[in-house]
DNA sequence: GAGGCTATTTAAACAGTGTTTAGATTAAGC
DNA sequence: GCTTAATCTAAACACTGTTTAAATAGCCTC
């Protein structure tokens, strides 16, 4: 019996007669997901996946070294996925710099609440932080400034002044707290909502818009009433390790 | 023998003579906190906190019933401290309004940043949440609801409409997201720095500043040009279940 | 095709975890 | 002083992640 065994890679295939898988790494990765979307970061466990993928405890070993290896490999792809969502989000916008950015956000929120096992990973403290996932990473961060330089008409290349700076991190905590506290059931409207996605743009995106309007409105121009505090932050990048 | 054993309760005691401990429950929620400390939230361990304690693994759990029982006790303190740390915000403020609530977040993220392990365990996708759990929440987050009353100069028996709502879950997500993000590393300025509080002011204090000044333009009146979607936002409470 | 080499994978064991069970010990009530 | 209830221990169970040596399969060269 030499003819390689092609498994389907459909997700699961645990009646396996090779002794060699063939792609174990993809089926891991596979099973980490689904296994996250049924239990969430805390029920993850590195056996259930071997069980799930019809292979020993020991085998993901090889191909990640470690529990937090296979996690860190699931994290960076889940960074790739968000920056998608992004990037959708994006062109459901239209030409309205306010409802194309308005839009991104929705879409992390979004992406977050599809996927609350995923994003709990990709936030989580623990979690092990090597080169590519923090390109990844800045990657879907980079969406965000991108949708910030439009909205307050800043040429890509230009460096972004502390109080531009602020609105980037301002927009991104926005999205990012609102998610977290949707995901731990802290704002009751989303949490207790079936129709999650309509609840979304109901709650969501009026107060985004409300905001960038605000935003837009003060515009990207220095202005003169800003503390004077405000100058002595360093214009440093948002992790930014490696851009 | 029959003298009760007086234990300091001061932190840790293992060397005990008597078969009662006397104050097993606070010594386990001390030791808990500490572990939280040491170690964040992935680094507890129920068998690691009864080693501490003195004490066999089983009990604990005639104390808390479970490991998450335990959680669950040590998380509702900490958001009774995390208030604590916004009303010492709001008297920092003064007597402008934008100050108060401006500190307020500052005392949020910098309570986030103080107990990185007691905020982890707070907003866990696993915690369980039992009555006393959420009333503590509720009452956190009540403060905030307070600051932005005050902000908006809004009676505090008047229900919020829809605007003046989106603009309290603004802020909340605001410095939750910030918060959440400074401790996953992903905002360099505040991972990288050591002296915590003086670059938390540096860069949350200003974009904060900045912020809320812009929503007091606006105005705590409802405005004609928000979005006529908003209007049918029920005016449902923020996490108030018990409230 | 046969042999050797390397990449995979297994089996078994180890240390650690949370929880349950039966029993021992102490404190408190009458 | 005896009974009763509250605490705590000891031991066991079913898990977990990781390491070790060994076994298997695929591939490359001859």
């Amino acid at each position: 019996m030499t003819m390689k065994k092609s498994t389907p890679a459909g997700q699961s295939a645990p009646p396996r007669d090779a002794y060699h898988h063939g792609a174990l790494r993809e089926t891991l990765i596979d099973a980490t997901e689904t296994l996250l979307a049924e239990r969430g970061v805390e029920g993850f466990s590195l056996r259930e996946v071997a069980r799930r993928s019809g292979v020993s405890p020991a085998a993901p070993a090889h191909h990640f070294g470690d529990a937090d290896g296979l996690l860190a490999v699931v994290a960076t792809q889940a960074f790739d996925q968000l920056t998608k969502a992004l990037d959708a989000g994006n062109v459901r916008g239209g030409s309205d710099p306010v409802a194309r950015l308005r839009e991104q956000g929705v879409g992390y929120v979004g992406f977050a609440m599809t996927h609350p096992g995923r994003f709990g990973l990709m936030f989580r403290s623990g979690l092990q932080k090597n080169e590519t996932l923090v390109t990844s990473a800045d990657a879907a961060f980079n969406r965000l400034e991108c949708g910030v330089r439009a909205l307050l008409e800043i040429s890509n290349d230009a460096p972004l002044d502390p109080a531009q700076w602020q609105t980037l991190l301002l927009i991104w905590s926005v999205v990012h707290g609102f998610a977290q506290l949707s995901l731990s059931g802290q704002i009751e409207q989303v949490a207790a909502s079936g129709n999650r996605n309509d609840m979304l743009r109901q709650v969501l995106a009026p107060m985004l818009d409300r905001q960038l309007r605000g935003l837009q409105q003060l515009g990207g121009k220095p202005r003169t009433r800003i503390r004077a505090s405000a100058s002595k932050v360093k214009s440093s990048r948002v992790a930014a390790r490696t851009r």
